[in-house]
DNA sequence: GCCACGG
DNA sequence: CCGTGGCAACGCAGT
DNA sequence: ACTGCG
């Protein structure tokens, strides 16, 4: 019987395979037989062909899986028939079992000899059109002559590689191939969700890489550079496509034990130019490329297809293989993947709209979704190193609390090569006899104790409940933070996601792609269906000199419309008074309450009576809540923002409590970072929590969000006693004196005097009149104590920094403090002080 | 930035 | 036609 | 009652 051999080789208690014999012959019409492509993902993965020939499957197996016009003849391996069951046969054949590991159907469907089949089976050479729902081609299998028990060596060769696929040819537009295309890349967006109209992807973390095939291969970085030579494992990418002519999209990975990608790993191969340091660093470090769009095929583009059509022409043509694989995806379920990215620790989801077309730019069809988190700890020891690792193990991590290092986990990967080396060298001199932690851990592997001096960025997916790391990923050294204000970052976005886990919302804020606008002149601008007319685009409001960068009306305008996400919600339902500088930065600007003749009705005004001597008057105030309002308070020339404390309905309750702290000398920042530690200090005395932002001038703004509850006198007056706490403990530092004259002799005027209603301060994210244009910014406490300059924060690179840090800011849209509480717990500290 | 006013 | 003026205003504290 | 201040 012909099956002997099949039945030979397995258990058949043990594998779920067919048994030979079962089945069905099957229907066939005339000169059609079935076929089966099963890709096995056994000890290597490889392609199997069978083809129905005399009632069993004969049976190749691929290595390289089936001819592609790039590669038009490889290697085919006869092996023994396979029953016609085997025709829908897909799963996991067990370990220890002949052929153990995972059977998928790759392909399957009819196909049509060419010639005689009865005898060339046995001649060794026949030829064939498969039908299949992925492959439409015509193929010869040839027997090669080869020496002895070469016998089972034949050759798979395709042979009218134009017509491979043909149906496909009218897919897209007829274009040349085009050269040096931009990647499309996400916009990073807040909760995730689930929509029919997305699918979901995981989110690489490697390098993003366009790949041209034409003859040869090219592989290009968002900087276009060629990285196909640096790669040599992602050679044979080209012979792995049902086409002759395409580019593709991927990302070129390194993975850890998990098979999770950390751009760390591949740290060490992104410089590599010679031959053979290339070489032994693809063995050290071996690459992955994982393709998941196409946007060109065979004199076709692509790029106007919707993503959900160019998917399913990418799984015809791509046959998946072991450094070559394709990005799954889910459609729909954006909030299950997202979970199971954080689970295994993997850096976050890509949702992507199905509908949409590739475009070369950010834009918000694609969207990303962080399930990473990221903070600095202090390494109080190493493990012993393990397997092939040298040097050590894993970093012993610790965070202080209360003046003590509690461990916090264990980091050991992420590592590469040299800073194995370089962190072994730092952590030697350190070593010492006692554990620095309060409770030391006791690591699986020896241990070896360290004086808590080094400092590590480290990410991870999220805190245990034990409070350790769960997927932590070292990133670096860190030699600008002193260990000892390593402190556990209490992510208050967890207590907002507890609170908030109701109701969903729809998603959280995003950082906008910039608008297209005309470089010069008028145009108008439609934003959620209000129709805006942008004026005076190129009108200089901050003239490039020596002391900063020149930036247009437009890339004020530009700005504000990109992070209008994140800064709305600060001004919503708050009058603005407005300040406007139509004659740029160096002229006199101008203020003004009322809003212009020129406000389209649309835009919320609230008429406010106006408390001045006796005009019993009103005045029509702007309230911006939306993005389109903004764009048109922009245009007016109002370079930044300047919000009420308090909020509608309730103008007389302010929700924030403000501390502005002013240098004495312009340039002495430091002096606003000692005494924002100072007040946060003194705010801790009340159980209240600060938050800090740089004015975007020369100070720093503390603003404590409260609950709508006091008076402007009430929080005048609680501003007024924090303040003087302040002033108690620094009389050195920091001064309450009004006039100018009286200041001489401290560093920093504290001002608590601007809690009164109708007062403003300029708003978070608002862009200043300071030449290169700095932004008003969030800063973290930890930024504060290890000092930054807020003259680093402008309009050039805050959407950046909100779209990877998010709106640090939160706080205090939502975290609204009781004073009363505040006062009662204060007052018993001041009683003991 | 733009309107209203006056020359 | 052009040039120009207007476009905010609170409350505190010190004198 | 006037002024400086933000």
């Amino acid at each position: 019987m012909i099956l002997d051999e099949y039945q030979k080789k397995r258990n058949f208690g043990k594998t779920p395979e067919p048994r030979p014999g079962g089945g069905l012959p099957g229907t066939r019409t005339g000169r059609q037989f079935r076929f089966v492509i099963h890709k096995h993902d056994a000890s290597h993965i490889h392609y199997d062909l069978r083809l129905e020939h005399g009632g069993a499957l004969k049976s190749w197996a691929m290595p390289k899986g089936l001819p592609t016009p790039h590669d038009r003849k490889k290697l085919a391996i006869a092996v023994e028939d396979h029953p016609l069951d085997y025709l829908s046969f897909a799963g996991r054949i067990p370990e220890g079992q002949y052929g153990a590991g995972r059977m998928e159907i790759w392909d399957s469907g009819t196909y049509i000899p060419l010639d005689e089949p009865e005898t060339a089976f046995g001649k060794g050479k026949l030829t064939l059109r498969l039908e299949g729902g992925k492959v439409r081609g015509e193929f010869t299998l040839a027997r090669m002559k080869g020496g002895e028990g070469k016998g089972n060596e034949w050759l798979a060769i395709l042979a009218k590689p134009e017509e491979l696929n043909a149906d496909l040819g009218a897919e897209g537009t007829a274009a040349p191939m085009p050269r040096g295309l931009r990647p499309m890349q996400a916009v990073l967006a807040g909760r995730p969700f689930s929509s029919a109209d997305y699918l979901f992807e995981i989110k690489f973390d490697g390098i993003r890489a366009l790949s041209y095939v034409n003859g040869g291969l090219s592989i290009m970085s968002r900087n276009l550079k060629e990285q196909a030579f640096r790669y040599p494992e992602l050679a044979d990418l080209a012979g792995h496509f049902l086409a002759g002519e395409l580019i593709v999209d991927g990302e070129i990975v390194a993975l850890d034990e998990q098979g999770v990608s950390h751009f760390q790993l591949l740290q060490g191969r992104i410089n590599l130019t010679g031959k053979s340091e290339i070489a032994a660093a693809a063995r050290a470090t071996p690459a992955y490329y994982y393709v998941f769009d196409i946007l060109y095929l065979n004199g076709r583009d692509l790029t106007q297809l919707p993503l959900s059509r160019r998917k399913e022409i990418l799984s015809r043509l791509f046959m998946p293989h072991k450094h070559i694989r394709v990005s799954e995806w889910v459609e729909e379920q954006g909030e299950q993947i997202f979970h199971f990215a954080r689970e295994r620790g993997l850096e976050g989801i890509v949702g992507k709209r199905m509908a949409a077309p590739y475009r070369q730019h950010r834009s918000r069809d694609w969207l990303k979704f962080k399930a990473v988190r990221q903070q600095e700890f202090v390494i109080g020891g190493f493990t012993m190193p393990r397997g092939s690792r040298a040097l050590f193990g894993a970093l012993l991590l610790g965070v202080y609390e209360d003046g003590d290092l509690v461990y916090a986990g264990h980091v050991g990967t992420g590592f590469s090569e040299d800073m194995l080396q370089r962190l072994h060298a730092a952590m030697a001199p350190l070593v010492q006899e006692e554990p620095p932690f309060r409770v030391p851990p006791r690591p699986n592997e020896p241990a070896k104790w360290l004086r808590p001096e080094l400092v590590a960025q480290v990410k991870f997916a999220e805190w245990t409940r034990e409070g350790l790391l769960r997927h932590p990923v070292f990133l670096g050294l860190r030699n600008d933070m002193d260990p000892r204000d390593i402190v556990r970052e209490e992510k208050i976005l967890e207590k907002k996601e507890a609170a908030a886990s109701g109701p969903r919302e729809p998603s959280g804020p995003e950082v906008l792609p910039p608008f297209e606008h005309p470089p010069a002149g008028d145009m108008w601008l439609e934003v959620a269906g209000r129709e805006l007319r942008l004026t005076n685009l190129d009108k200089e409001l901050w003239p490039g000199d020596g002391r900063g960068e020149r930036y247009a009306k437009s890339d004020l305008i530009d700005y504000y419309y990109r992070v209008s996400d994140f800064i709305v919600p600060h001004l919503a339902g708050r009058p603005l008074t407005l300040k406007r500088y139509p004659d740029g930065i160096g002229a006199g600007p101008f203020f003004q309450k009322e809003a212009p003749a020129e406000t389209p009705a649309w835009l919320h005004t609230e008429a406010i009576p106006s408390e001045s001597s006796g005009k019993r008057e009103r005045i029509r105030y702007l309230v911006c809540d939306e993005t389109a309002a903004l764009i048109f308070i922009a245009n007016l020339a109002c370079i930044f923002q300047n919000p009420w404390l308090s909020a509608l309905p309730d103008l007389a309750r302010p929700d924030i409590i403000a501390f502005d702290l002013d240098p004495v000398d312009p340039d002495d920042f430091e002096a606003c970072l000692e005494v924002a530690l100072l007040l946060k200090d003194q705010l801790g005395g009340f159980g209240l929590r600060g938050y800090p932002k740089t004015s975007g001038a020369t100070g720093l703004h503390v603003y404590v969000p409260v609950k709508t509850e006091y008076t402007f006198a009430q929080t005048r007056q609680f501003a007024e006693l924090v303040s003087i706490l302040c002033q108690h403990v620094r009389p050195d530092l920091v001064t309450l004196e009004q006039p100018v004259s009286r200041r001489a002799g401290s560093r920093l005027y504290l001002d608590f005097r601007q809690n009164v209603m109708g007062k403003t301060l300029a708003s978070v994210y608002s862009p200043r009149a300071w030449p290169g244009a700095p932004v008003s910014t969030p800063l973290s406490w930890q930024e504060v104590q290890r000092g930054v300059k807020p003259a680093d924060f402008t309009i050039a690179n805050i959407p950046e920094r909100l779209q990877a840090s998010g709106d640090l800011f939160a706080g205090v849209l939502f975290d609204r403090q009781d004073l009363m509480e505040a006062l009662r717990l204060g007052s018993r500290f001041l009683k003991t002080g």
